[in-house]
DNA sequence: TTGTATGCAAACCATTTGCACTTTA
DNA sequence: TAAAGTGCAAATGGTTTGCATACAA
């Protein structure tokens, strides 16, 4: 049992849940690809393997793992909710080329003890944060 | 005429567009109230006054005013989109509190500044950027 | 065994769109 | 008067939900 399979397990049965082999599945893919997804692009590659999940069973296990920590949504100027997996990635913030459409990750110390202090000046409790920068890419200028 | 007005002008010109009164009404509305709307709450208030646009004109003419720079997109959790008039108003980013689902506004130059160099570092070219940190706020925790 | 999770299909609902009619330039 | 905008109602499409069934604890 991996950290991210653990991860769940414990917030499940602090929640009285269950942990059942479609979360799992679920789980397991979503580790597995290491990119941007939503909650089709989810099902869809499930159904390619042999056990597939429903899409109704992956759209109420999202927020689970959303409120586990496991996972990180990023609002995109998509309709489509995206998605990324958490543990055993630095943290990092996203540029979304308009061109393109290129998603690209960066992190930058700085600019994240600046949004701590910031809360602190503020008493603002986070509990997570987000930045979107929306433009053109240099391989698009 | 004001500010955003000449401004909707310019873009409406440059885009050979026409200067409706619909878009009038939606303009004078949105840089009336200072807070954070969706298209319904638009619609109803225009309502309210005698002269009322359908919220399908909404719907259309909010891009416009994007795109014009004239408003501003919010990514919250809701599913409505949320925007904010830009003209007149200092920069700035939102906390979210997760509690009462009051919208904190904040500016930080350092933070903008920070931003900005990211981009040049990264040789992307900036249209338009978007903090949002989710959390408890003080009055809450 | 018993309450929780799943799958299916239907419902939701913010947003978009087709179309006939107005209106701006 | 010709191209663009509007209102209405219908369509769209991602997401949610009710319900009967399956299953984890």
């Amino acid at each position: 049992m991996n950290d991210q399979q653990e991860e769940l397990a414990k917030y499940i049965k602090k929640m009285g849940g269950r942990l059942t082999p479609s979360r799992l599945l679920i789980l397991k893919e979503i580790y597995r690809r290491h990119d941007h997804f939503d909650a089709e692009a989810l099902c869809s590659e499930l159904q390619k393997t042999h056990k597939s999940v429903s899409l109704a069973s992956i759209y109420r296990t999202l927020p689970l793992l959303l409120d586990a920590g496991l996972i990180r949504e990023i609002k995109t100027n998509n309709k489509k909710k995206l998605y990324e997996h958490v543990l055993g990635h630095h943290h990092h913030e996203h540029m979304i080329c308009e061109e393109c459409g290129k998603i690209i990750e960066f992190g930058d110390n700085p600019l994240e003890r600046n949004i701590h202090q910031i809360c602190e000046r503020k008493r603002f409790l986070p509990k997570s944060h987000q930045i979107i920068i929306t433009g053109i890419c240099k391989e698009c200028g």
